[in-house]
DNA sequence: AATATCATGTAACATGTTACATGATTGG
DNA sequence: CCAATCATGTAACATGTTACATGATATT
C-alpha cells in the first residue's frame, strides 16, 4: 500500500472535529497546527479525493455552488485510529541556522550575531502566541481535546524558552570571540 | 539563477575543510552535520558536478582509480560565503509527534503515553551525543573553528534538554488524564 | 460595478530518498 | 580468494510548493 501519507492523517484528524470545505481545511491547519505542521491546497485536495474514493470521507455539497463540504464516515474514523497508530515517520533534519552557525567562522561574529538575533526575536513572537492560544476560552464541545492539545502547547512553549536560552548564552559567547579577535 | 540549494552550502562548507570524495562527504555530513543536516548520495553526486562545472571544485583524481577527490578552489570558497549570507530557507513544519498528540484523544492516554517515553528516551541518546562531542580532544588545525561548532552543540542540548523536561511534564499529565478517566 | 475573499483543481517545478548497477580496494 | 567497505553515478519514485485557471459569493 504505502499510500499512508501523513496528509490524510491530518485532514482526518482535522474532519474528526467538524464538517469542513478543502479551503476551511487549509485555513484550519494553518492557524490550529501552523506551529508543527503544514498542507498546500496541492496536497489536501488530491488527499481528499483520495480519501472520498476511498469512502473515508463523504462530500455533502452544501452552501454555495461549486463547494463542497467533506465530512468523514465511520470508515474514516477508524482509519485515522489506524494511521495515528501507525510509526512516525522522522523528516531528515535540515536547520539552515545551525548549517550557518557551523561555518559561522567565514561568517565572522557579526553575521553570526544577527543570524542568532533572529532566531531569538522569533522565538519571543512564537512563544507570544502560544500564551494568546492558552488565552483563549475553552469550548464546551473540544473540552475533552484540550488536555491534549496543550500538549503540543507546552512542547512549543518549551522549545521556544530553550531556543530563547540558547541564543543568550550564544550572543554571549560571540561577543566574546568578537573581542578578542 | 535560484540554483542556490542548500546542498551545496554544505558540500562547500564540508570542503572548506578538507578535500574529499563524494563518498567522504557523506559520511562527513551524517557524522559531523547529522543532528541539523542531512544529505544522500542523489543530492550530493549532482551538487558536485555542477559545482565542478562552474568551478567552485576541482577534481584533484587522486588515490585509487575512479575515485576523485574533490577540493574547494578560490570561487569557491567566495561562493561559500555568499551562500551563507543568504536568507535562511525554512522548511515548512512536520512534526509527526505532535500531530499524533494533537489527536491523542483518539488514540487514549496510554498511547500517548508511549509516544512521548519514546521521544524521551531519544533526547537522552541526543544529550549523551552532544556530551561525547564535547569530550573529543580539540584539534589544532580547527581550533578557529571550533567555537562556532560548540554553538551548534549547545543548541542541540538546549533542545533536548528542553523535550526531556517537556516530556516529564507530559507524561504526568497524561497519567492524571487516565486516573480521571 | 468593482473588489476581495472563498473555493476547487491542476500542471509545472523543486527537492529529496531509495534502490540499483557497477566496479575498485582492503583486510582477513 | 572472498567478503566488507569504498566509491560513483543514475533512474524511479515520493513528496510537496507555487503558480495558474476558473468561477462563485460577499462586501463596499
Amino acid at each position: 500500500m504505502a499510500r499512508a501519507s501523513q496528509t490524510e492523517t491530518a485532514v482526518l484528524g482535522a474532519l474528526s472535529f467538524m464538517p469542513m470545505t478543502g479551503y476551511a481545511l487549509r485555513e484550519a491547519i494553518r492557524d490550529v497546527l501552523g506551529h508543527f505542521w503544514s498542507e498546500s491546497f496541492g496536497q489536501i485536495y488530491p488527499a481528499l479525493a483520495e480519501l472520498e474514493q476511498r469512502g473515508d470521507v463523504r462530500r455533502a455539497g452544501s452552501g454555495r455552488t461549486g463547494a463542497s463540504t467533506f465530512d468523514i464516515t465511520r470508515a474514516g474514523k477508524a482509519r485515522l485510529k489506524e494511521l495515528l497508530g501507525q510509526p512516525i515517520q522522522q523528516v531528515p533534519p535540515r536547520n539552515g541556522l545551525m548549517l550557518r552557525l557551523f561555518f559561522g567562522r567565514q561568517l565572522g561574529p557579526l553575521a553570526c550575531r544577527s543570524l542568532v538575533l533572529g532566531a531569538r526575536a522569533e522565538a519571543e513572537r512564537r512563544l507570544a502566541q502560544f500564551d494568546a492560544i492558552r488565552r483563549e476560552p475553552p469550548d464546551e464541545e473540544t473540552a475533552q481535546d484540550r488536555p491534549y492539545w496543550l500538549l503540543t502547547v507546552s512542547a512549543g512553549e518549551h522549545s521556544a524558552r530553550a531556543a530563547i536560552d540558547w541564543a543568550d548564552e550564544a550572543l554571549a559567547a560571540l561577543d566574546e570571540l568578537g573581542r578578542s579577535r
